[in-house]
DNA sequence: CGAATTTGACCTGCGC
DNA sequence: GCGCAGGTCAAATTCG
């Protein structure tokens, strides 16, 4: 039953969600990240509806674009510079993708995202892009404290058995490996999201539920599945866990694309309803993975997450033992926090001057990825706009193809609550 | 009461 | 072919 989504048709999603976060003081947040802070002003979502449709980061234009040192690209061959693949030096192995830059999605005003990896799995044969994931969530990602890293999949891979049902309870989707899926790495938890005003940047505008969750062997973290609710034929999906390496890291995976412009109405987010039971909370218009619960918890959480932001670079470690401890603490915890962080998932701003200090991190985080996990078999495709994309979906071309999509970043979370709860492993 | 989440069961891809 | 692990379903439950 992939009908059973709401059907948001109607109801006019305010341009600007509001969103509060508890607990969390927005103008304090704000003040206590002088390098990663969010524009006075409001952001202004493209008007283009052709370009907002299907791609979860359309929606956020790219402040940083024409500079966006952060985003590039490569060729598999270059990212696996013989030194070791992509290192720091940033010379070794990365290529930066001008042509990228250029993308008309890049020049949105408010994209946030600053880096993002294109993983092609069409480049060495069926490459699980699950990898990509994995490598992801694997990641250490310490080089990634102030921007998240979008690693993607820039072609539809060729599908054994293309999208088709295989089995009555397979409704259309192929499911698993050869799906285009783009993968998203950022900081957990981010009250920074919420502006000044209170105001909550929409993380991703799309209203999501979950409708399962799995540990994943190797990781400590289980791993939620969300699909899309605001349109009853919509696709899309995404995953959600933590970097098992990083906590403080969100690895999400987006597989499929929306089949309708982002929900301009706050209502779609029928789970919304079942945010932050508590007065304030966040009242995440768009996104609505929300969840039921502690809000106190998360209150706390981003309050320290506000600190994490702005001190990042001094004291993450310090933050990360305390965040490790709650993990093991308290499972729920972690669960419900994960939901949080990825309601703001991609509601970051951007500070194009961060940006600018923050181009050597880049190649950093480059580097930490390759050594977790073979990027051979990442493919970085830098302009690659493969027909099938478009094939795949009309709406795929700014979506998937120029992987010019970009990440929110978004401060790192200090919680960490450990999700321990487990949907039975099977 | 409608809608979202939880969670065990079931299905499928994939490696061996 | 078998088993593992990931992904999805759907009944039960929870929540507003
Ligand atoms: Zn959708």
């Amino acid at each position: 039953m992939e009908n059973y989504q709401g059907d948001l048709a109607d109801i006019f999603r305010p341009s600007t969600t509001t969103a509060t976060v508890d607990g969390g003081d927005p103008d304090a947040a704000a003040a206590a990240l002088p390098d990663w802070q969010f524009p006075t002003n409001p952001i202004t979502y493209s008007s283009d509806p052709v370009e907002d449709f299907g791609d979860p980061f359309n929606y956020m234009g790219n402040p940083l674009l024409p500079a966006v040192p952060g985003f590039f690209s490569c060729n598999n061959s270059n990212i696996i510079d013989g030194g070791g693949g992509i290192n720091n030096s940033g010379a070794g192995g990365v290529n930066i993708s001008h042509r990228l830059l250029v993308h008309d999605e890049m020049r949105k005003p408010s994209n946030i995202f600053s880096r993002m990896l294109q993983i092609s799995p069409n480049a060495k044969s069926p490459v699980d892009h699950s990898q990509a994931a994995a490598a992801a969530a694997a990641s250490p990602t310490a080089g990634l404290r102030v921007s998240p890293i979008l690693v993607s999949k820039g072609c539809l891979v060729e599908s054994p058995g293309g999208l088709q049902i295989s089995s009555p309870r397979n409704t259309g989707i192929k499911r698993r490996k050869s799906q285009a899926k783009k993968v998203v790495c950022i900081p957990a938890s981010s009250p920074a999201n919420s502006r000044a005003t209170g105001e909550i940047v929409p993380s991703d505008l799309w209203a999501w539920r979950k409708y399962g969750q799995k540990p994943i062997k190797g990781s400590p973290y289980p791993r939620g599945y969300y699909r899309c609710s605001s349109s009853k034929g919509c696709s899309a999906r995404k995953q959600v866990e933590r970097s098992r390496t990083d906590p403080n890291m969100l690895v999400i995976t987006y597989t499929s694309e929306h089949n309708h412009p982002w929900p301009t109405q706050r209502n779609a987010l029928a789970g919304s309803t079942r945010s932050q039971p508590s007065s304030k909370t966040t009242t995440t218009t768009t996104t609505t993975t929300t969840k039921k619960d502690p809000t106190k918890q998360i209150n706390n959480n981003n309050n320290n997450n506000t600190v994490i932001i702005t001190q990042q670079f001094t004291t993450d470690d310090v933050l990360k033992e305390e965040e490790e401890e709650e993990e093991i603490t308290n499972n729920q915890d972690f669960d419900h926090q994960l939901e949080m962080d990825h309601k703001f998932e991609l509601g970051f701003q951007y500070n194009p001057t961060l940006l600018e200090d923050d181009h050597h991190n880049f190649f950093a985080d480059l580097g930490e990825i390759e050594a977790d996990e073979p990027l051979e078999d990442l493919l970085f495709t830098p302009g690659e706009i493969n027909v099938k994309d478009l094939d795949f979906n009309p709406f795929s071309f700014y979506s998937w193809s120029a992987a010019t999509t970009t990440t929110a970043a978004t401060t790192a979370s200090s919680t960490t609550a450990s999700y321990g709860e487990d949907n039975k492993e099977s």
